[in-house]
DNA sequence: GTTAGCACTCTATTTGTTCGAGTGCTAACA
DNA sequence: TGTTAGCACTCGAACAAATAGAGTGCTAAC
């Protein structure tokens, strides 16, 4: 054990021995190895190496008389190999993201359906996560005796709609000033920004209307905190089942399930464990490999999490992610991931 | 084979077999049902009776040696008069409800996660689907110098907002024109009533502004479009798996697919369906059951749905149905629904 | 350092056997 | 005539033993 590096050789039958185990999911032995590769080994050689490796931790025997599979910290070395040669692949993926995508909630749901179809694993997408939200601009206007409706603009030109308990109806005039005096006083502010001597100031403003505004401002702050919201969507959930190794015993079950339920998923975005386990994936770019137990999520010990890091705007960024069997083909989901981000910055950047 | 219709005793026995096999999911035979009962027969009869039931039908025997399980006829049999004998059930999802629920998406996601949890099978529910939405009024605004907002509010008090691409910002006087003439020619039309005639005459009053009428009525097109998709959500969707009789086969995984994809689930829905297979259910209100091959998607042969019709408002409904085993618990299942259709209904009209 | 050969291990598969639940039929009974 | 006891028979589930074969580790020879 004198060091741990491997020997080009050693490295030579390691890869040789996942690129099969990758391909087949069934343990890989001596023989098989000795035929596959163009170093013309015996078996017996290569018994001696894979005994090795085994010590070295690369490599896992199920039982005693079966072949060898790789462990996390085989797969490990692989996808840190892998990332450093790894060449950008164009894929066509951009024409079906360029038909017009109304909302963005639509064009997520079709990148995750999209990732799905094309790597055959389960995928999960963030919507984006902004900061604190400023308020851009509120309306109010009538809309029968009963109900106001608050047109409530984010920063980041989002929309939103809140409709308003009304005691009574409000003149046109009085709904004009009371937007004059909300927007001089609101704009460009965030929640934490709109303190009680604000809200004090407006109610002064407001007159005999005083009553309304704590109502806006309960519909603004409803607004902003939605806005903050993250969801997740995910897609091809069912294509785990497609691997025997995850869909025996009752864990597909949880997996589904979490997939399902989707809030433990947000997990995989919080910024704690992005700088917590990043520093052990030897990613480039913004591609984060969780192999096995390196998964924050329980439910997914015996998978392989590879996400990504999109940016929609300065600042502004969500996640995209490939949950699939530890071992998923690697290349082409990091090939995937790597162009669907180019693509994504192209369509944002156009907008 | 002289008549269809059963004897009191072979019914007891058919209802007492169905029982038995809604708990156990387990073939049962003659002796089982011989001491289950009151009626207190010895299982050599019952084994007579169990051969007509067969022969006529209501009974299947998966292999010479063992017991029988209920067919599909058998189990519409037994769903049919379960129904007529229904008393109401209270439950209490109403606290659950009853949490504001601020749009209605996530009203609908509420309900069907409840459903799930409720009855252990899965569920889905749909949007509501309106016939022809009407225009209520709407708003230009301005947003910034290459947009501006459209206001939409549609019949049914829901606002969409547009954003609409402008040429150069327009002054407040000329939006405000604008808006009257909209308003004053579009209010309370549908997507069929605006027609050429009007549109000329919208665009003569505008005048100069006449090129923005064209992207407003699109917009007014998309929001009125956008709102009579019908989306379904679903939830408990693992919940089958834990159902041995589903998961079996790879049948479970085409079934989690539909519930997942949830294009096919739309038909269910369908207008002519309900049509033409609601002939032979003898459900009573609005509930539905469809055994095994009644069900109009291919994925759920072996299942049961139970659907029912929730009512948002006159002539505004859509659905919620619940998908399990054949061998589901239909009593609960049933007056699962028809409490969440009463609490619906309050809730709505309260609205 | 490499390889051939061999004994050994362990699993997956097959085959055979047994067990028991359940049936259908017949004959006896009320 | 309807009900029941009894019996032979069937068939799948469960268990055990036998088999095959893939793979290993080790030793000795090259």
């Amino acid at each position: 054990m004198e060091s741990d590096k491997l020997d080009s050789r050693k490295m030579a039958i390691l890869n040789a021995i996942i690129r099969n185990y990758l391909e087949t999911g069934e343990p890989v032995g001596s023989r098989t190895i000795s035929k596959f590769t163009d170093l013309s080994l015996s078996s017996a050689t290569i018994r001696n190496e894979m005994a090795d490796l085994e010590e070295l931790g690369y490599l896992v025997q199920p039982h005693t008389s079966a072949g060898r599979i790789p462990s996390d910290k085989g797969y490990r070395l692989y996808v840190d190999k892998m990332m450093e040669e790894k060449v950008e692949e164009v894929n066509n993926m951009k024409e079906v993201l360029d038909q017009k995508a109304d909302r963005i909630e639509n064009l997520l749901k079709k990148v995750a359906k999209l990732l799905a179809v094309n790597t055959n694993y389960a995928s999960m997408i963030t919507t984006p996560k902004y900061r604190s939200r400023k308020l851009k601009f509120i309306q109010l206007t009538n809309v029968d005796d009963e109900h106001l409706l608050a047109i409530i603009f984010l920063e980041g030109n989002i929309p939103k709609n809140k409709v308003i308990d009304a005691d009574h109806r409000y003149e046109e005039s009085v709904l004009l000033k009371l937007n004059i005096v909300l927007n001089s006083l609101l704009q460009d502010l965030d929640l934490e920004e709109i303190n009680m001597s604000i809200i004090q100031k407006i109610k002064e403003q407001a007159g005999e209307d005083s009553a309304l505004i704590g109502r806006v401002l309960d519909a603004i702050g409803e607004a902003i905190r939605e806005e903050d919201n993250i969801e997740v969507y995910t897609s091809g959930a069912t294509n785990i089942l497609n691997y025997p190794e995850l869909s025996g015993d009752d864990s597909a079950k949880k997996l589904l399930y979490t997939l399902e339920d989707k809030q433990e998923l947000a997990e995989l975005v919080d910024d704690r464990l992005l700088s917590e386990t990043g520093e052990h994936t030897g990613s480039k770019g913004d591609i984060q490999v969780y192999i096995g137990n390196e998964t924050p999520i329980d439910s997914m010990k015996n998978c392989s999490v590879v996400t990504a890091t999109y940016e929609i705007e300065d600042g502004v960024y969500g996640k995209v992610g490939i949950i699939g069997p530890k071992r998923m083909d690697y290349d082409k989901v990091v090939g995937t991931l790597k162009t669907l981000m180019t693509q994504l910055d192209e369509i944002f950047k156009k907008k």
